[in-house]
DNA sequence: TATTGTTATACTCTATAACTATA
DNA sequence: TATAGTTATAGAGTATAACAATA
């Protein structure tokens, strides 16, 4: 905390107001952006007591379930991530039993992703948690709406700086 | 890339369609803000080729340039980092000569930071750069009305969730 | 030559905990 | 006891580059 106004030097500043402060950085979207970015990814990992309920293993198993027989690089172009980060969320879907792994028949460079049952279901539980979190980023943010707006925004975001 | 229909489970996957693609991850708040967080933070820290326009350090200069005087720990309070975070980034300003510290005569445990002529040459130039990049964000938003909506979303869902 | 996936490595950003010195 | 700041350390999360196998 700080100054309740600027300009002040002073041997022992004045605590700052707990509600959010007129600061020039949070004028700026990109700092709004990073705290709201920071805080709905916390909640998501919070949504439910399952420590599998990590934004890119939900990530990774949608993308296998909707592109059956995809293959890793395919799925971190999916996800926005580099084929050597890819590997090691597989291994570790592998190994606890929610994704299995083909070799190419006719190229057998690459593999072939696919969902076990188990990996269904807990796609099955995840997408429960998941639209909980969404129900509440609607509630948040006011609106269905709204809420639609704001992923608007987003993603001409992401399309003219991605 | 990947199929461009789901269910595809053969040995040569088709190429994903270049724009997004209506992933059932891209209907989620979370992984829409991920990308979008990071694409506005790398654009931020292309907006000019100063190595120094780190989004850090523009929010550490705005606070300090407007709480002349304020403590390390109240800095960190303003811009959602811990003390631990803050520690190194002040050395770092001060080293580079855009901060200085002077110790507090009444409680001597802390410091007052407030910025050299130096640091505010730089915070000028790093407004200038910061306001292109808001100009550009409202371009791609739209109009400077849905920007200011999406901002005052972002303000809801750090309030709710942060 | 180009691509798939793996590995080694390193970088960025961050926090927790233990510490010193003050209060 | 409590707080300001430092340090050591660790942990996410990620990418780059070199590599082997395959195309």
């Amino acid at each position: 905390m700080a100054h309740d106004d600027a300009a002040v030097a002073g041997d022992t500043p004045d605590p700052v107001p707990q509600d959010t402060p007129f600061d020039e950085v949070s004028s700026h979207v990109v700092f709004r952006l990073r705290l709201a970015h920071e805080a709905v990814f916390r909640a998501f990992a919070q949504e439910t007591n399952d420590p599998d309920l990590k934004p890119r293993v939900f990530s990774a198993l949608s993308v296998i379930a909707q592109y059956p027989g995809i293959s890793q690089s395919d799925l971190g172009a999916h996800i926005g991530r580099d084929k050597s980060t890819v590997t090691p969320l597989i291994a570790e879907l592998i190994a606890s039993g929610h994704v299995a792994r083909e070799q190419g028949s006719s190229d057998r460079r690459s593999f072939h992703l696919t969902l076990t049952s188990l990996g269904h279901d807990l796609l099955h539980r995840q997408r429960q948690s998941a639209r909980r979190h969404e129900a509440r980023i609607a509630a948040a943010i006011g609106t269905s709406e709204a809420k639609a707006e704001f992923m608007r925004s987003l993603d001409r975001l992401i399309a003219v700086f991605g």
